[in-house]
DNA sequence: GAGCACTGC
């Protein structure tokens, strides 16, 4: 039953019938509103589909909805469509909830990670494609689904594409299980007690799978499903007029800094969006921008610049939301994170200088790195869209014509250049390809890199888990320390109270330690979870500790902590003894040890490369003979970060296999 | 004495 029901005082009703109205008109003008039936019937003959839905198409929130009122739920099966990001699967559910006029977490749900709003009445449920990835791992034949829909396949993400690949195999695991009336635990072989139980007795129904994509180009992914059908469906989108420049521009920093201006004097009112690489690259910008804007003469109208990019505090990117006075004209300087993200309403103009920063990862040295290369011609299509979502817009791309030309056409897939040994190890837990031992099954339950899952194993056999899942959770977030440039000094001082002579690791327990101890005093003064959280809040900013990430910290360790006491790890602690514990560390690194050299500089055993030590790390002035690090980057040196001193005589007592006794 | 595109479990 509808729960927002229409009881109340009579302007109630009214704003509420109002707001029902609204939302059937805004329903039916939705461009895919028009081919309903012809999706409902092509979801019924095929097996798997392909939506390609322009933006606008209305496709992510209305497309589950047909499904469900043409009966793909009966039975109680569950509709499940993933999103890349966890931001979309919260509020498209919300919204697709409100639109069914039922409260969010009955018939329309989402789940993310640390956030489950679904319920057993749940039938249309949002979620991340890792989450689905993970559920996979419990139910490989993904039983309680009749449909699955796979939104946004085009921005080709490692999830996204490794569940392709797994429904792919699901689709016929669950097909033969239907054909020769089998049930299913006949057909899987290789499954595991949880399996059976969930399907035991059901004859499973084919799996209807639905790719969605926004780019023209779903020939890729019909071809990878035998030549599946594909339809598509017109967008909403505004015409945006692309202008090239006529000569090279040397220098893209100083050509975004021309353009603004020639926008600001020369065309109407509406605001602009440029896509910079990075938070230098922006922060400088806006200096200029503001320096410039002063020579302004006083009749023209003003400039209100506004940064955005991922790290930047929340606050302080709600500001690129807010509008801009009148008579003044708003610059947002965005990363890719304005591209699909986040959308900001009120762009008429944007500016793509063409570049992007993008991560890149050599498989040989182990070694990550950050690189600027040109974007793709469908990244540049979708930077141009941004200026065309609510009227007429212009794109100033800030390169020739002829260079467009060479861009390639899409972005290398994320699974092409990246580290895979997560989703190697996930795989190999699913079945797929080869068969992993007991820990190997263990590890994949952890949603860990497989290094750190490893970790909490040995650490539960040398008796300091306690400590381990302390220091797994802090290393898996981003930087925990914050120190603003302008209060460097002080952060310095308030890291110092931290600090163990023994290196980074223990540092980061008494970090979570002292922050645990602040929770816990005021909780034992009955404090209402508001306060405890402005109290923690006013802690971090005292000690120079990113309140975000040590939340982040605090949930993947409660998350994380759940899953050992099921797997049944002990959970002890080393109490004092910190030789334990690094010996620890060394048993559980040993591949990440360095020794150093004569000029002070570090050799990594294992790859031979020479590193130094970061000047982040607390070690970083004592250069010990020996350090175990968990992470290798490349900027201007090869860099080795959070350092734990060891004794280079427990490696090869600790990992004798590797280090074979030299004397 | 450095430097952090963007996601996700």
């Amino acid at each position: 039953m509808p729960s927002f029901s229409a009881r109340g005082s009579p302007h109630k009703q009214q704003q509420y019938q109002r707001r029902r109205q609204e939302i059937r008109q805004q329903r039916k003008s939705l461009p895919i509103a028009s081919v309903e039936k012809r999706l409902v019937d092509e979801a019924r003959k095929n097996d798997t589909l392909i939506i390609v839905g322009e933006t606008g198409s209305g496709k992510t929130t209305q497309l589950p909805q047909f499904l469900y009122d043409g009966g793909f739920c009966q039975d109680g099966k569950v509709i499940g469509i993933t999103q890349p990001r966890r931001v979309a699967a919260q509020t498209v559910a919300k919204r697709v909830a409100e639109e069914c006029n039922d409260q969010l977490g009955r018939k329309v749900g989402y789940s993310i990670r640390f956030d489950d709003s679904t319920s057993n009445a749940t039938r249309i449920k949002y979620m991340t494609d890792g989450l689905l990835l993970r559920e996979a791992l419990l139910d490989p034949l993904l039983s309680k689904y009749s449909v699955i829909v796979v939104d946004e396949a085009h921005e080709r993400t490692v999830h996204t594409d490794v569940l392709l690949g797994l429904l792919k195999k699901v689709q016929h695991s669950r097909a033969n299980a239907s054909k020769n009336g089998k049930t299913l635990p006949d057909v899987l072989g290789h499954s595991q007690n949880l399996t059976q139980k969930s399907c035991q007795g059901s004859r499973c129904a084919p799996l209807k799978l639905i790719i969605m994509s926004a780019s023209l180009d779903a020939k890729c992914f019909s071809d990878y499903f035998g030549g599946a059908k594909a339809v598509h469906v017109q967008g909403r989108q505004y015409p945006v007029d692309i202008l090239y420049t006529y000569q090279p521009e040397p220098d893209y920093l100083d050509a975004t800094l021309v353009t603004i201006f020639q926008i600001h004097l020369e065309e109407g009112p509406g605001d602009i969006l440029a896509f910079l690489t990075g938070q230098e690259e922006i922060e400088s910008l806006e200096r200029l921008i503001y320096e410039r804007a002063r020579l302004l003469p006083p009749e023209s109208s003003k400039i209100w610049v506004t940064p955005i990019y991922s790290s930047l505090p929340s606050e302080q990117q709600m500001n690129a939301f807010k509008s801009a006075p009148a008579g003044t004209r708003k610059v947002v300087l965005a990363t890719n994170i304005a591209e699909t993200s986040v959308t900001i309403t009120g762009i008429k103009y944007v500016i793509d200088p063409g570049m992007v920063k993008a991560r890149a990862y050599n498989p040989v040295t182990g070694m990550e790195s950050l690189i600027i290369i040109p974007v793709s011609k469908a990244q540049a299509l979708q930077r141009s869209g941004r200026a065309g979502r609510e009227g007429p817009g212009k794109c100033f791309r800030l390169f020739q014509e002829s260079e467009f030309d060479k861009l390639v056409d899409s972005t290398v897939p994320e699974i092409k250049r990246c580290n895979l040994s997560n989703v190697v190890l996930q795989l190999k837990a699913l079945g797929i390809d080869d068969i992993i031992d007991p820990v190997g099954h263990q590890m994949a339950r952890l949603p860990l890199d497989p290094m750190y899952s490893k970790a909490l194993i040995v650490s539960s056999e040398l008796k300091c888990l306690e400590e381990m899942l302390i220091v797994v959770s802090m290393l898996s977030v981003e930087s925990i320390f914050f120190s603003p440039r302008e209060k460097l000094e002080e952060a310095r001082a308030a890291r110092k109270g931290f600090e163990s002579s023994e290196g980074d690791h223990i540092t980061l327990v008494n970090v979570y330690r002292a922050a645990a101890e602040c929770l816990e005093k005021s909780k034992n003064a009955n404090a209402k979870e508001k306060t405890m959280e402005k109290a923690l809040n006013r802690w971090c900013r005292e000690n120079f500790i990113n309140h975000r990430s040590l939340k982040h910290a605090f949930d993947v360790h409660s998350q994380i902590q759940g899953h050992v006491q099921q797997m049944g790890l002990n959970l002890s602690s080393c109490g004092d003894d910190m030789v334990l514990f690094r010996r620890c560390l060394t048993a559980a690194f040993f591949l990440n040890a360095a020794m150093r050299q004569p000029d002070g500089s570090y050799r990594a055993l294992a790859t031979g490369q020479s590193v130094q030590t970061h000047p982040s790390s607390v070690l970083f002035r004592t250069k010990p003979d020996c350090v175990i690090f968990n992470e290798l980057v490349r900027t201007t040196q090869n860099y080795i970060k959070n350092l734990t001193r060891i004794d280079p005589l427990w490696l090869a007592e600790l990992a004798p296999q590797y280090y074979a006794t030299e004397d």
